[in-house]
DNA sequence: CTTGTTGGAGAACGATCGTTCTCCGCTGAT
DNA sequence: ATCAGCGGAGAACGATCGTTCTCCAACAAG
């Protein structure tokens, strides 16, 4: 048998594309054991429940927004590049040819009634974002209103991308971006 | 028996709420009876699949925005002010005790793999909204630009305001908004 | 080789889905 | 009073869901 860790990175996977192509409910753990390779009673032995596996999508969905993020950042010097980095890393996944939005909205506005943990983690990831944003903005000598603003236009540009299907959204978004910043930091 | 229209509106009605609160697919044809009062005989006389139904309850949604913009528009007077009074229009929304964000985004977020009809519905709709932003930015002498921008704004705020369950993103954005516009006009 | 254990494939279970059908009581004409 | 026809309540149907169970091939220990 296949390494436990190496499963549990299967299923993950696999349940990932699936829920996020189909949405959550519409995905049965059938289909999740085809696409993983992995039997159900596995499947069942590495998480509780289907909810337990929702939980792991979205906390690897977490972590690669934050890698994603984070990597495009290094490649800026000052606060305000790292800010407007942001519109770019948003343009680079709205170019990937399965992009459909974001994973948390989408699973927000599907589970948010039955699963508190779904809406708990929704949002706590958003409020993550926002302090990012926060505190960038007070390194770049913006003021508090400026943060939220800007958190605004990155959900903005994910849903009009996702529901246009088209990318321009990012470039859009980043534009604005660059207006409030400049009349924020004269 | 009641009126078909009569009937039909319940059902419509009934649907939405339940559509709204839970999410579409978690909501059963026989919970739309009961919270209707109409028997599951006469839905199915009146929509010929919970799919049609979908597309009433989206239709009734699409005509409830439409209505709720034109209304406070007609409390402004420049074409800026309709814009920011979009915003205004945001606020109110979002303090409604069952406010659970857009919809038209919900909707395409769950269902948009499996309903050619819900995307193409969803995507219609933001179009019209961001139809109906251009014109006011060309009538205030604005740029092409601002009104994706603006647009995006508006969108942002309602996936926002939706996650963290507050309605302070309604200001925020009209605030990005006045930004926006005070830049573009000068 | 025999035995005991493990995990995979997928059948089985009870619940629930969208949809259809059966039954029955009501109404209105004769 | 009788009868035809309509609509309501909800049972029934086949499919599918999340979850568990059965069965069997493969393998390690003696």
């Amino acid at each position: 048998m296949i390494d436990d860790t190496l499963a549990r990175t299967q299923v993950v996977e696999a349940a990932d594309q699936l829920f996020y192509a189909r949405g959550v409910q519409a995905v049965g753990m059938d289909a999740v054991r085809t696409a993983a390779g992995v039997s159900l009673k596995r499947i069942y032995a590495l998480f509780p429940s289907k909810d337990a596996l929702i939980a792991a999508v979205l906390e690897r969905r977490r972590a690669q927004w934050n890698a994603g993020i984070a990597a495009t950042a290094e490649r800026a010097d000052t606060a305000r590049e790292k800010i407007l980095a942001v519109f770019d890393f948003l343009d680079g996944w709205f170019r990937e040819p399965d992009f459909n939005g974001c994973a948390f909205i989408n699973a927000y506005g599907e589970l948010h009634d039955g699963n508190p943990d779904v809406s708990r983690t929704v949002r706590e990831q958003k409020a993550s974002f926002q302090r990012y944003v926060a505190d960038l903005v007070r390194d770049a000598g913006g003021p508090e209103t400026l943060a939220a603003q800007l958190a605004i236009l990155a959900e903005g540009a994910q849903t009009t991308a996702a529901i246009a299907g088209t990318p321009e959204a990012a470039a859009q978004a980043r534009a604005a971006a660059e207006v409030l910043l400049g009349a924020a930091l004269d």
